[in-house]
DNA sequence: GGCAACCATGAAAATGATTTTCATTTACAG
DNA sequence: CTGTAAATGAAAATCATTTTCATGGTTGCC
């Protein structure tokens, strides 16, 4: 669930005051764990978690918490590569691309271009095109109140 | 699962004499149900054929069966809106497009362009766009063998 | 027709990813 | 300190999808 409004993860601040904001725990930890291995699941964020141990290990759970708290503020950017589980990464625009993802092999190939022009011409070079998903997210006129 | 080359479906005609192979109950159910619910999920095409009831009412089983089958032979197409769950729709070349999909009212717009160009821009001036998606499906080099 | 192999189907069970619940700990404000 | 609210993790619950298994239907052949 990309996670709506409503139990939207404990906000973070509610009544405390102002500066009593800080990086949470897990929310820091999973920001650090997707600057290293990227398009992870949660379940392989949590694996880095645990193995580069210093005080960052923390709970799968706790790594869905944040994970949902993170793509709700857009930090973060859920991909869906057609293999069943949701994969996670860092949303700065600095690192804007797109993914080739083999469904014999698995392995992602980054395209770091996006004005989408002739992408697909030129990925057809190498690549064997079985489908492509285009999905854009976001509110329509009506939801942005 | 996209359904590998391993347990294929069942392949559907096998040992059998080559003009064996027919419309498979299934299959013929599945294909008729997304011509008329577009963007549908498992159970909502198992729903639509129990409601729409003539001799086409399958399990849900077998809507899995038939819907694995059809990506594998790229006749339908799996999307991902990233609400939990795969959705369907047939892959004729005709009405080749994309979508826009609201996370609030999860109302999905229709836009029937595809060469990409000025399509975010376009979009901008009415839909929120938070973060879209694209990724292409297929084989990369070494894979094709 | 009758037989044998094969295949399609559905019900129920199993899986697997993700969310929810609940009890416990932690952190801050006063 | 002390009380309140947030953060956390373990276990249970959900939910979509796949697998297993038993059964009945087709097909090709004798
Ligand atoms: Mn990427
Ligand atoms: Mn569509
Ligand atoms: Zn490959
Ligand atoms: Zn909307």
């Amino acid at each position: 669930m990309v996670f709506k409004s409503d139990n939207d993860f404990q906000m973070m601040k509610t009544t405390r005051s102002p500066h009593t904001v800080k990086t949470v725990k897990s929310v820091h930890a999973v920001l650090e764990a997707l600057q290293q291995v990227n398009h992870a699941t949660a379940q392989e964020i949590t694996d880095w978690l645990s193995v580069s141990k210093r005080d960052n290990e923390i709970s799968l759970t706790s790594v869905y918490r944040a994970l949902n708290h993170l793509v709700g503020k857009a930090e973060v950017k859920p991909l869906n590569f057609n293999d069943g589980q949701v994969r996670y990464e860092l949303n700065t625009q600095k690192m804007h691309h797109h993914h080739f993802v083999c469904t014999q092999c698995n392995h992602v190939q980054v395209v770091d271009v996006c004005p989408f022009e002739q992408i697909l011409d030129t990925l057809r070079s190498t690549f064997l095109i079985q489908y492509h998903n285009f999905e854009v997210i976001g509110l329509c006129e009506s939801c942005q109140n």
